[in-house]
DNA sequence: AGTTAAATATCGTGC
DNA sequence: GCACGATGTTTAACT
């Protein structure tokens, strides 16, 4: 990874033309070859840039931009489009090159996870007088998310996504199916909770005889922080 | 802007929980107090961020971070959402500061006027036998994109947008209805011109007369470039 | 079907 | 109404 720091204008043409006015920019060149250009402020979006694959090509600028002030014209061009990027170089303030290795890329920890948990300890959410029976309730075929008792003590099984797809409906029936076959528990009534609801899944949960409930991961979140002040 | 490139970690909790495992990366401080966390691929998009307004704060590591040799810890917090973002800083290998300042901006050029300059150039688009009368032609309302004239020397109006939406389709038919008073015009055609034409405007503007091209702005482009060659 | 990568546009929101 | 920010999401492409 290559850092510039310069004053710079620039000139961009593919999906729209635009051009940078002269103003000092970081330039970042990374390994891959794309660029971009970033200003001290604004977003985490560069002012403009150049996406791999793409090729950086370093030139000397024509008598004519030399005599402005441009002391390297940098061109990036596209690999696949006729998008282009090109550089005026004017004064450069800093240009240094550092060996950053390949990134493991971000984790995204489980929502999933997290919306079990709320909804365990808020988990009045089912209905007034719902109980908690205990989270990841084991079944032959994996473990239920969460199973509860209602008021009357009938048992619910639930089953928690972000967002809430055809596919979780078909494995909280699965589920339904094998609790039902318990004696101890049966009737086990369904509930299917997601943050997002898809239509689709949505009818046919409810063809199956399965409640939909859609989770406000903010307001559960918020309820939680509440909760944990009055520690 | 300071620049740091340093081994480190970092957590993201607001939106998502999400987390980025021990590398080599580029963190950017920007003057606003914003961060950027980059690598040495992907896309412009940093690993991870930090929008203003936000607020850096620079902390000693606790004795259990700094036994895994943690030198630095840097946390993020959003001023108006619960968005975190901590940094836990190992080795830093570089670490800079710059004055940039204000930057004039992307400026983006009339993709319009483009598209009338290249349409202009290439007025057999409208048809076979086409002629250009002139751009920008006055109204009393405003001026005309483009008036031609057909093969068999009747008048064709055409508005030109990049997306082809109602408005258009209003706005032309406001000047055909002036044009067509002109003795010496009319009948006045009308063409709707747009890279992409809403299918609401394509029924208004096909109930009323008014004939519908799709502008290919690559292909245009293309076509002016090989004249351009010819020089 | 599941997975990854691109998005320089559009939308919504805040000023 | 306008400008700016956010999309940490949505979609498209691709394997």
């Amino acid at each position: 990874m290559r850092l510039v720091v310069a004053d710079c204008s620039a000139r961009y043409s593919g999906r729209l033309t635009a051009h940078l006015p002269f103003a000092t920019r970081l330039i970042v060149v990374k390994a891959d070859g794309s660029v971009l250009l970033h200003s001290d402020g604004g977003s985490y979006k560069p002012l403009n840039w150049m996406s791999p694959p793409c090729t950086l090509l370093t030139l000397e600028p024509s008598p004519e931009q030399a005599s402005t002030g441009v002391t390297q014209v940098w061109t990036v061009q596209h690999h696949k489009s006729d998008d282009r990027l090109e550089i005026e170089i004017h004064a450069v303030h800093h240009d240094s090159a550092h060996e950053l290795g390949v990134d493991p890329g971000l984790v995204k920890d489980g929502v999933e996870a997290h919306l079990q948990e709320m909804l365990a300890a808020q988990i009045e959410l089912l209905g007034d007088g719902h109980s908690l029976v205990r989270r990841e309730y084991p079944t032959a075929i994996g473990p239920v998310d969460i199973l509860a008792r209602d008021a009357v003590g009938a048992s619910v099984a639930v089953e928690i996504k972000r967002r809430g797809d055809i596919d979780g409906v078909e494995q909280l029936t699965r589920y339904l199916d094998l609790l039902n076959r318990d004696p101890l528990l049966r009737p086990v009534r369904g509930v299917f909770a997601a943050q997002e609801i898809k239509p689709q899944a949505r009818v046919l949960a409810t063809d199956r005889g399965i409640a939909c409930l859609v989770l406000d991961y903010d307001a559960m979140r918020g309820v939680d922080d509440v909760d944990s002040r009055l520690f």
